[in-house]
Order: structure tokens, then sequence, then C-alpha cells
DNA sequence: CATGAATGAGGTTTCATTCAT
DNA sequence: TATGAATGAAACCTCATTCAT
């Protein structure tokens, strides 16, 4: 499908049980297991349930169809990274830009780094889940959780501007995309970073001062 | 698989009578006709056969398979937008920095919106083509015309640095991408233009400069 | 392939629960039914399945390809000449050189013509089924019977050949397939056994006594 | 086919000019490379024709089917050794019983082994090609010549029996195709000449006698 | 006569999903 | 609730054969 709705993709049933937890997060963890071993084309929803040590008929208990599957994999991925930046972002609060920025960046790169084998399986299931519509769900959220850290910047009156956060991060995402498919060293990783705080700061100042 | 090699995805033979040209051009078109019609997951061999009008048999005697299809697709899609970027390149060689990234990055901007439609449905079967490898291949391409033509930056000492570049392009593309995935009016087209070129400039400005 | 390894056709799963084992029968005797019925090159796993009345989807989960399954009815059958032939050896343990070969030539003969409409059809698979490796591990087995038949003939002191035995079974095996693929009568498979057991006799009485 | 009929393979035209018996002999040549080197279920007529140096349109020009190729190389092989052991009886006229016979048993063996990856690579493709019709046909010769060499055994009053010498014969065929199938080394080969001589001097002996 | 592009029926195999046990 | 055998639509791809050039 080339936009399958995101209502779709609800889990069958909220697991109450401590049974149930422990079993979606066997899943969980398989696929993403099967991800790796196997690639994106090769996930059979058979696999990642011997996988998880469970059966297909439990899977689909959890789960209405695979892309459901996929789908909450890729969104709880989002949100680990997304979770961190605003943390971050709180912390930065009234920190001058350059700082804020810089904390801001390290804090996106660092988390997607933590599993960075997962990031680059998951850029391969994305266009089959509905990618696009969680990552804009997910980055309105570290848009604000930005838009609040900047509106502290002290001495400086200005009103940032919602555009300029979403190609900021639009441009981050992008350059940590490229980053990981390549398969970067530490010592690459290091440098991005540089590169990207370099580039966020610079276009901050520039994107705030026109606009103020 | 996972990474698909890329020699396995030569073509299988060279037309070399009239008919074969017109063939193989007909297969090219179909294929984009059907991407945007029914999606890549229901991008069929047979579909896209159809549609050219020929049948399986004949798509067969040009690509040795679907995937090698999709491949010549996407590569002469990022064929012509570096094309366009690389001759832009060269004519902007000796102006002022700013205004030679303004235009490199216009250049881009309006060769990915030239077939919008295109790129967005090209992003999804990317990933199951070797995508990456693919893109790093063309990128190689853009990026030394824009060294070279960074070289020609007027009354300034520097070498430009490699690396930044590679961000650059990485950041525009991470951008642009997110923005067609949300399909932005020309109006916002117009808005992202002047938001890319400003990140540009702020950021080559300060890595040059940083570097000299 | 023109040597297919022997391990990719092992069964893909073994039948734990009763339905499945009645389903693999079904495969089985199915597969038969369509070998005579169509011949070889129309055996398709889909008639096998139909024919079996299941969907060739369970075909699949229990045989991994069509040569799988080709393989496991081939070495069935074989099985089946062989123990008969094991089991008459180890009967006419001491009794005169004749009569043992006799017997046996007879046992052999029998199982083959039991079912001389399966065999012929299975001559037709074999090559496409790693046909010559399981008759030689068949054959092994066969050969031990009746070396250690051999080393129990009375008054004679002499240690049987294993060549000798090698040769006469591929003797008979030849003499049966030319006779089963001309379609002998009855009657002609009396004359054809009387013969097979001068052969064998005068050739084992001469190996043997040469050997001494 | 089960059991195709053999006129469905008589060669489409007759070679006339020198150039189409030069294409013809290279069509044979290259399908015995073809099987050689892809095996029996990846020789295509395409495959084929280009191996040969010639078109696929061509091929056809000679050949009414693939079958009917193959039938032509199966024919052809089986005739070169029949003629082989025709020529060897007549010279054997005449001469004692057990030099009759080891001298037709080494001329068969001989044949065989001259080419016999193209025997091995034949046995492949017999079944669907109507092999043992063709057999039948060639033994027939054979056992013609076979007869006509034992009744000029010397010093002995006796009419061989026909049955006898097609058992025989499918018993040296039997135990020549065994030992290719395990490919055997030259000094196997030596040994399973001695070993067939001794298997088919006993039997004559003891069929001839009999029958007196 | 030769060529080789085109055909398309048909074969093998996969895998998401269901449902009786 | 869990299981896993069964389903079957549908995908990919091959290859013998033809016929316009």
């Amino acid at each position: 499908m080339t936009a399958p709705s995101l209502t779709a993709f609800e889990p069958r049933k909220t697991p109450v049980q401590a049974r149930s937890t422990i079993t979606v997060g066997a899943i969980f963890e398989a696929t993403i297991q099967v991800l790796l071993s196997h690639g994106a084309d090769r996930l059979t929803t058979t696999r990642v349930a011997d996988r998880a040590g469970v059966s297909v008929g439990t899977l689909y208990q959890y789960f209405p169809n695979k892309q459901a599957l996929l789908f909450s994999v890729f969104e709880e991925h989002l949100e680990k990274v997304s979770a961190r930046v605003e943390a971050t972002c709180l912390h930065a609060h009234r920190k001058p830009l350059a700082e804020m920025i810089q904390q801001m960046v390290e804090a996106f790169v660092d988390a997607k780094m933590e599993r960075s084998d997962v990031s680059v399986a998951l850029y391969r299931v994305a266009a089959d889940v509905g990618g696009p519509a969680v990552v804009k769900r997910t980055i309105q959220r570290s848009r604000k959780a930005i838009e609040a850290m900047l509106n502290t910047v002290p001495d400086v009156e200005l009103s940032p501007d919602r555009y300029s956060i979403d190609v900021m991060l639009a441009a981050i995402s992008g350059v940590m995309r490229s980053a990981l498919e390549s398969g970067g060293s530490p010592a690459t990783v290091r440098k991005l970073k540089e590169h990207l705080v370099l580039l966020c700061q610079s276009y901050m100042a520039a994107a705030l001062t026109k606009r103020n």
C-alpha cells in the first residue's frame, strides 16, 4: 500500500498480564533479530514467532497483521530517540544557543548510534509500514521540545521559526541516515557529530536572526 | 538480501536492434507508471510487462530479475539529478560563494521536484535495490563537481573540506526527502528552497572558514 | 544440477501430530499415482498436492522442494527392495551356494516386479534426484547381507570378493531394468528369473573359486 | 511424455551442403558440452545454439524440437558403441569362445570409456528422449552380430540362445552404468573389465551348454 | 537461409493468515 | 490461550518455439 492508514496498526489487545508483556517483549526483540539476521524481505511472521519462542498463532493474538508488528517496532524505536531528545532539551533550557544546539544534536546522534544496527534495519521496513507518517508524528514532539528550549535562549528577543526547526531535524536525520547506511567507524561518528553541531548552530543562528 | 551486490543488477542484453531500444524504453516508463499507480509492493513484473505492452518474457530478456529492473530505474533517476547539479556547478565557477550555493541548491531542488512523484515512489524501492550503494556512487560525482566549483571562489584562499560537502549533500537530501514525503505545495517548496539555501550557505561559510 | 547433494533433500518437518502422518502418506501415494498417470515430466507439485487432496502449501511443509519429494519416494522404493533381499539372505545362511544365489535373485526380482510400474516410473526420475548416490547407499546394505551369507557357504574355505558382489548386483539391476522397460509378460519374467539365477550362479562360482 | 513415438524425432532436413554438415556437427558437440557443463535440466536450446555459435532459429532448422536433438545425440552415441562391438565380433569369428567373449566385452567397455563423460551425461537425458526404445533398437544389431559370432565357435555343435545374449548385454550395460556413475579410476576399469569378462564367459558357457 | 526478439503458458515456491484441537 | 497444520492466492521466472526482418 502506498499510504496505509495509521489506525490499522493498533495493537490488537493491550497486554495486561505479566505473561503477555513478556511475550510482546520477546516478539519485539525477535523481530529485530530476524531483521538483522535475515533482512527485511525475508522477515516472516513464522520466523519471528520461532525466534521469540512462541507460535505464529500467539503472535497474531497481539498483532493483527505483519505490518502492525513492524509498525510497533518502528514506532518504539523512534519513541526512544525522541524521548532522549526531549529530555536533553529540557536540561538545556536557558543555556546559550550554541550549547543548546550542541547538546540536542549530540543526544540525537548518541541515541541513534546506540543501536545503529537496528536503525539501519528499520530504514528498510519504514517504507512498507507507513514510515513517513510515524516519523512526522514523532518529529512533532521533538520540534515542540526544541521550540520550547529555544524560547529560553538568554539575552535575545526572538520567536523561533517552526519551519526552521523542521528543516534542521530533517537535515540531521538525513545526515545520520547517510552515515549509518555507510556504516561509519567510531572516529567517523565523532567527526560527524562536530559537523552536525556546526551545521545546526550556523543554520539556527542565521535563521533566528533573520526572523527576528 | 540485506545488501545485494551491485553486479547482480547488470542488464541482461544490450539492445542492438531498433525494436529492442523501444521495448526497453517502454518497460522503463511502465515501471514508473505502475510504481505510481499501484505502489511499490504491488509492482509485479507481470503488471509492468502488461503496462509496457510486452510479455513478461520480453521483460526478462533485458533484466535478469525484478531487482535489476528497479535498480535501473532508480539509477537513471539519480543520474538525472546528478547531471543537473554538475552542469549547474560548472556554470557557477568563479561566482561568489553565496551565489554558488544558491544555484547548486536550487538546481538540486528543481531536479527533484520535476518528477517529485517518481522521487517519492523510488524512495520506497530504494532499500530493496541496493539504494545506498547507488546513492553513494552518484553522490561521489556531485561532490567532485561541488568541490571543483568551491575551489574557484574568488578572493579567498581555502581548500574545501570533502567531508563537509558530503554532510551538506546528505542534509539537502534529507530535507528534500522529508518534504517530498509530506507532499508539499508549490508555496512550501519555495520556502523550502530559501531555507535550504540558508542552511547550506551558513554551513559552508562556517565550515570553510574554520578550515582555512 | 548434475550432482545434487543428498543433504538438500532432507524432509523439512517431521510429522508429530497424527494428521501430519496421514498427510505425508497421502502425498507419497499421490506422487506415485501422478508419476504413473502423467509421466515424470508432467509431474508438478500442484498436481501431486491436488491428487493427495491437500494444498501445495501443505506439500511444501514436508518437503523443501520437488526434488526432495521425489527423492523420498525413490529412496523408500529402494529401501523396500533392499529389505527383502536382506531378509532372504538371512534365511539362506548355510545353504548350498546355488540355492543361496537362487533365493537371493528371486527375492530381488519378486520385489521389483511387485510394483513394476513404480519401478519403471522411478527410473525416469532417478537421474534428477541424485539417483546414483541413493542407489549406491542402498546397495551397500545389500552387499553386506550377501557377503555375510556367502561366508556361510558349507564345505568351502573362501572369502568372497566384495567387488564381485557389486558387479553381480549391478548386473542384476541392469537386466531387471532392461526387462522392466521392455514391459515383459509374466512368462518372460519366469524365464528372466531362470537366466538371472544362472548368470549369478555361474559368475559367483567362477569368481569365488578364482579367489580361493 | 512417457513413451514418445520414435518417428517424431526424425531430423527435419538432411544436410546436403557442406556448411549444413558442419553446423549440425557443431550443434552436436555443443549439446554435449552444455550437457557436461550445465547438466541435463539446464540444457536449453538457446544455450546449445550459443555454444555452437549459431542462432536458435538455425538450430530449429535442423531439429524439429529439443527432444529430436537429444535423441540424435543419444542415438549417435549408441551407434558408435554398437559399431565397435559389431566390428570386433566380425574379427573374432572362429576363435575360441572365451576369447570371443573377452574381445567383445573389452570392445564394449573401451568404447564406453572413450567418452565416459558423455555416457554419464546421456544417462540423464535418455529417459526424456525415448531412451529405452533406442537402446532396444541398437541392442538388436549387437545381438545379431554376437549371435553370428557365436555360431562360429569351433568344435561345438550348438545354436546360441537369443535370450541369453540379451541378458548378457543388459548385464554388461548395467555394470558399466553403475561403474560410470560411480566415476571409476583407470585401475578400477581394468578390474571391471576382468570381472565382466569372467561374468560373461561363465554365463555363456553355462547358457550354451544348457541349451545344446 | 540465418537471426534473435518476442511470446506466454506453466512451473516452483513463499508466506500471511486462519482455525480446529 | 496457545498451538501449528493447513491454506491458496499470487509472485517470480524459464524456456521451447515462432516469425518478421
